[in-house]
DNA sequence: CCGGCCATGTAATGTGTTACATGATTTA
DNA sequence: TAAATCATGTAACACATTACATGGCCGG
């Protein structure tokens, strides 16, 4: 018992948009949520299991949430935010960039100047894409999307002003 | 054997600093890293053990790194990144907007960005701070503190563009 | 009819947190 | 001298990843 409510929160949720297979859950967290989230495969089935024993899901041709379900992803959502404190590699090895060597950090910060140009070009990708659509969860993923973008143009702009350091 | 590298790496990190006690250790990491690090209570110890009987740390008064301790720190920074994923509580209850309510979000939100005001207050007077400073780590932790400040000010420019959007 | 993807699951292992325990030293 | 903080550690538990295992279905 008291399974991970976290990934309980993004089963219940990919399940709230509509009815799927399990497999298209997966597919769902990797892809769509994959920006700021991840469940690892082993996790999805097991929780599928429980909820449906717990009745906040029904297994037909494919999962469908109930209605108890829903209630219980409302409960869930409205929990506290308790997001496992950070581990940035990136910022580990320039702390300790001394030991590290100013050109092996200049590469790693060169590395993710490219990691976030090319995330960035995504999101704009996808911002305009929403742009087109209308629905109930629309507002709600562009606010998602525009994290991303703002995030990956805040790590661009301090990749450049470090280089300008080193 | 097999430990975990990630703590290693903190751990030699914050003895390449200076000799301490594992007490101080963990206060470094819990305070110093703690914007981009973190290491349970419970892994410090069992990590410090470990890595003295490798002879790569030596137990007087304080901890010490070794010879072989700088080497191998050397080697496990430069390791290729492997952050696990994230997990973003705060964009997966947005995600899940719809079900979690505009009000609910709306105030996610402006919590959200009292917290970015508060780190952003924070890591400009640690700038400040740093500038006075001059050694050998000082520009490697200036560009840890520009980057919390970058994050920081994101943060608070998506907010405010949500919320217009609400 | 074969290779690749859809689909569902289990088991072993690794990793990390929390709670529990203990005692010394410092400071009010 | 009592409370807070320094200091070190263990054990139980929670959580997550990876590898393993199986089989159906569909397109070339």
């Amino acid at each position: 018992m008291a399974r991970s409510s976290q990934t309980d929160m993004a089963v219940l949720g990919a399940l709230s948009i509509e009815p799927m297979t399990g497999y298209a859950v997966r597919e769902m967290i990797s892809t769509v949520l994959g920006h700021f989230w991840s469940e690892s495969f082993g996790q999805i089935y097991p929780a599928l299991k429980a909820l449906e024993q717990d009745g906040l899901v029904e297994r037909g041709k494919r999962f469908a949430i109930t209605a108890a379900g829903e209630s219980r992803l409302r409960e869930l959502l409205r929990q506290p935010i308790h997001d496992i404190p950070p581990r940035n590699g990136l910022m580990i090895r320039i702390f300790f960039g001394r030991t590290l060597g100013a050109q092996a950090c200049r590469e790693l910060i060169e590395q993710t100047r490219a990691d976030a140009e090319s995330r960035l070009a995504e999101y704009e990708r996808l911002l305009a894409e929403n742009a087109t659509e209308s629905g109930p969860d629309t507002v709600f993923i562009r606010m998602t999307l525009l994290a991303g973008k703002g995030t990956a143009e805040a790590a661009i702009a301090w990749a450049d002003e470090c280089l300008v350091l080193l």
